[in-house]
DNA sequence: CTATCCTGAACGAGCGTTCAGCCATCGGGG
DNA sequence: CCCCGATGGCTGAACGCTCGTTCAGGATAG
């Protein structure tokens, strides 16, 4: 993200009051998203529950997409940190592997309404903003393309293309906000649990070397 | 699907033109709410993709959110029978498993922007027919949850809760249609052998018995 | 003439966005 | 110390537009 975040053109002058009613737009905004989507949520609205006008809104964002634009950069920046704590993790491929999944569905359960969000309101923004998107996304897929690439090279895995099972192992993990209605019954642990086991069994984690 | 269905109230008599008209805006409507989405899709827009006017396309419809109905009961229909003609499929679990991914990712692929559209706008459903969705996934669902136990009863496989296992599998297949921007470089050969490996040695249909 | 289907202008509601005016704060000159 | 203008942020009615939906009337076939 870092260079790549076009900043929001503001009327008000304040950084320090622009921070802060940025932060307070995208705790509305995401609440209501999650709740009635992005087209079904008003401008209105969103001002209400900031408790200023539509007025004062519009001196701290151009459009309305620009908010669409403030609650996917909260996500970005909150699963790109959590993210790479996870990964720290220095362990062998198996157990790093299994950390990052886990590191994964820990915060999708987290940030459900937000993922489903993502998923559902992507296709409402700019080329611009969607290539930003996607670059994170790709920075998500090489950290776990790294581990499955590592995996591989000392024969603790034998996965197949790196790129695409870092893909389908990502993607596996929405599962559990894209799905939820089905998965009720469950809790968090077990599917983290299946979805690991799956998964490691599935490119031979549990069958090749032993972790270290 | 069946009962289920709620016959949509018309004001024409006709019942072929129903059908007829039905599918005609089935047709445009699909096309433009794959481009553009549901909500960005004027019904202006999908009166002049059928050639008729605004006031026909109401004679055959009660309201907007009946043509992402039409929609989603082809989607639908179109599933059921296709999914049901890759089951019937004889082999051991193991094939038989291998068939449906088959048939779900070539399915999906077909269909990639009704995918989209599937998991994109349901949200924009009423609680009566999103619980019809649902109900319909759930049929899938057991569809390949009794391969599966199958599987394990049998000693293909050893997977875990079989539900869980079986919502995974087909919520992965969606990964060809909604991360298509980043598979590009993949085709569909290739992402439903890696996904089917991914699976199958997951749980344990390649270790397990040999299949018959 | 009647029954059936079609037309498209018109309607009302709701949307995103703007802007003329209001109020609070503050600094410097009398 | 007080006043006053200026600055910065806020208000909410108003605007223009688009949308989903309706309906009085036209066209056509039996």
């Amino acid at each position: 993200m870092p260079a790549a975040i076009r900043q929001i053109e503001t009327v008000v002058k304040d950084r320090a009051l622009i921070e802060r009613r940025h932060e307070q737009i995208c705790d509305a905004a995401l609440r209501l998203f999650a709740r009635k989507g992005y087209h079904q949520t008003s401008v209105r609205e969103i001002a209400e529950a900031v408790n200023v006008s539509v007025g004062a809104l519009y001196n701290y964002i151009k459009s309305k997409e620009d908010i669409l634009l403030l609650v996917y950069h909260r996500i970005f920046g909150l699963f790109q940190t959590k993210m790479s704590e996870a990964m720290a993790n220095s362990g062998g491929p198996t157990s790093q592997l299994r950390a990052a999944i886990e590191a994964t569905l820990k915060l999708y359960d987290e940030y459900q309404d937000l993922v489903l969000v993502l998923y559902q309101e992507s296709h409402t923004l700019r080329r611009e903003a969607l290539q930003q998107l996607f670059e994170v996304d790709r920075r998500y897929v090489s950290m776990v393309q790294a581990i499955i690439e590592r995996g591989n090279r000392e024969g603790h895995f034998v996965a197949g293309d790196s790129n695409l099972i870092a893909i389908a192992i990502l993607f596996l993990c929405a599962v559990w906000p894209l799905k939820r209605w089905n998965l009720k019954k469950y809790d968090l642990a077990t599917v983290t649990d299946e979805v690991a086991n799956l998964v490691l069994h599935g490119i031979g984690g549990a069958h090749g070397l032993p972790d270290d």
